[in-house]
DNA sequence: AAATCTCCCTGTAGGC
DNA sequence: TGCCTACAGGGAGATT
């Protein structure tokens, strides 16, 4: 499932292929994602300036505006070279690139597999920060603009956990459930902590350790769980080093008690009742 | 305003 | 073996 970590590894794998190029048409054969898929006419033949990632949105600036795509829980991005080999079950979307010259060099599809649908494909020709989809993002985790001071500030008469404050994507962009386990265990904060409890170095400890999770998850190509493939269709090795999540009743690894699942917002959540003590935070690893 | 719940979808895992 | 159900997840939108 595409967190931050992935959708920038894709960002980074497609774009090499793509940019620079311009689109001769695109094919949606499945337009029933998370939104209907209407991209008009004049965007099937744009031409791709740059692709990066904003949140968990992967962006490509066009000459006549901004593909916006969200990856879902199940989607992923793969570059074919012509000849493309026919669409296979879930490919939903292709975005067909013919050759610049006059041989086939560069030519190629950008095909989209989302077996669950949970995606989305939008075109925006307008301001791209004004989209319904991109207006009310929080910062970016990796940004500075992300600090200790900042999620205290959000902090103030909030009862809700500290686990959905910062996986509040009007607060901070990209942290995921799996990387929100992870690093309020690394901080040694319980993930059901009041937000409004939290000491400013509390506060200070886990950004410090959001960073860390999601900076090493990018070097490292990604979180594979189940179904992800990257830009590149390489897959990510980074699930055999969770520490906490998807380890309900195994020992902590830190400290060998049995790890505590609850559901924090209908979510699944681990945590560790020793070395994330209910009051207060552990100074961290 | 803030907190909580529902829904979209399908592959997979677990129970019987 | 095969059927059934629960679960997984992002995040907008509805509801409380």
């Amino acid at each position: 499932m595409p967190e931050l970590p992935e959708v920038e590894t894709t960002a980074r794998g497609v774009a090499p292929h793509v940019t620079g190029k311009r689109l001769t048409a695109i094919d949606v054969r499945q337009p029933s994602l998370r939104w209907p898929v209407e991209i008009p006419e004049g965007a099937q033949t744009a031409s791709i300036r740059q692709v990066y990632r904003r949140a968990k949105y992967v962006l490509f600036k066009t000459d006549v505006g901004h593909f916006i795509l969200h990856l879902g829980m199940s989607g992923s991005l793969r570059w074919l070279p012509a000849p493309a080999p026919a669409p296979q079950k879930h490919d939903h979307i292709d975005f067909v690139f013919a050759s610049p010259s006059q041989d086939a060099e560069g030519a190629g599809v950008l095909r989209y597999n989302d077996p669950r649908r949970f995606g989305s494909l939008h075109w925006h020709a307008g301001v791209l920060d004004e989209h319904f989809l991109l207006a009310r993002l929080g910062v970016e985790p990796l940004s500075d603009a992300f600090s200790g001071d900042y999620l205290k500030g959000y902090t103030r008469g909030r009862k809700t956990p500290i686990k959905s404050l910062i996986m509040d994507s009007h607060v901070v962009v990209g942290v995921g459930n799996i990387y929100a386990n992870e690093a309020l265990f690394r901080a040694g904060i319980r993930p059901t902590h009041r937000a409004a409890r939290m000491t400013l170095a509390a506060c200070e400890a886990l950004v410090a350790e959001i960073k860390t999770v999601l900076g090493w998850a990018i070097n490292r190509g990604g979180t594979t769980l189940r179904d992800f493939v990257g830009g590149d269709g390489k897959p990510g090795y980074f699930q055999q080093e969770l520490l906490v999540y998807g380890r309900e009743g195994e020992a902590c690894r830190r400290c060998e008690e049995p790890l505590q699942g609850v559901r924090i917002s209908n979510r699944a959540t681990v945590y560790c009742r020793n070395c994330q003590p209910a009051s207060g935070f552990r100074a961290p690893r």
